[in-house]
DNA sequence: GATGCGTTATACCAAAAACGCATAACGCGG
DNA sequence: CCGCGTTATGCGTTTTTGGTATAACGCATC
């Protein structure tokens, strides 16, 4: 009816913020899993295409934000090092995982097929 | 159970694309709606507490991404100048508050009382 | 117990983006 | 034709981000 529209695409996101300043969102989510995966931030980062550099800022503020360690780390010894997620880092993994899972299905659902 | 918790809260939030780039969010969203109100970018950046210099350039990047007028604008003449929403954006405002109203609602009810 | 290795950790420079001030352009009213 | 307040834009400054280089570390091996 109206001309030609633009190609307009409808955009959300949801992450956990902590006293206004983000600490868990979608790329630290990834990394945090790949960390798991890997048992290496580098590793992480590698896989994930970002230089560590950037990793490690993300777990350093992140527990700055969080006020627990969220990724054991361990320099030198076998391997070189280690680093492993902390017990509530894992936790809050899955639970955040759980929480853009049902996020993304209802927006989805409800506003990406109304022909915006 | 688990010793205290952090203050963790979710956020959320919803916006329009065009080839990736944003170019309806919240910000401008204001932007337009007192553009409309005062019939003038300038107040409307006063208003709002951003430099005129930013509230000029997001209307213009919107402009340029949207490739239709936003503002209609005469500089020069009684007042030194106006502005004025064109057809389309006030259309679109007003799609992009029903859209951004739905989505609050939804997130709000469905999230963030599930105590993350 | 010295050395090698691959990781974590950090310093530092470069590039890019955001910010803000200054100034020009404009057109109607007086 | 001059003043006024708005739009428009140039440009230097500041802040943020990105990426490279280098140091610190500790176990395994020799």
């Amino acid at each position: 009816m109206s001309g030609r529209e633009p190609a307009l695409e409808v955009r959300s996101k949801i992450w956990l913020e902590i006293d206004g300043e983000p600490v868990f969102g979608e790329g630290r989510e990834e990394l945090l899993r790949l960390v798991r995966k890997n048992g290496s931030i580098n590793a992480a980062a590698r896989e994930m295409g970002i230089p560590y550099r950037k990793a490690w800022t993300y777990v350093d503020a992140m527990e700055k934000r969080l006020g627990f360690p969220v990724v054991v780390r361990r320099k030198g010894g076998t391997g070189g090092g280690v680093s492993t997620l902390s017990p509530q880092a894992a936790a809050l993994l899955d639970k955040f995982h759980r929480l853009k899972k049902d996020f993304n299905g209802l927006v989805n659902r409800k506003f990406l097929r109304l022909g915006f």
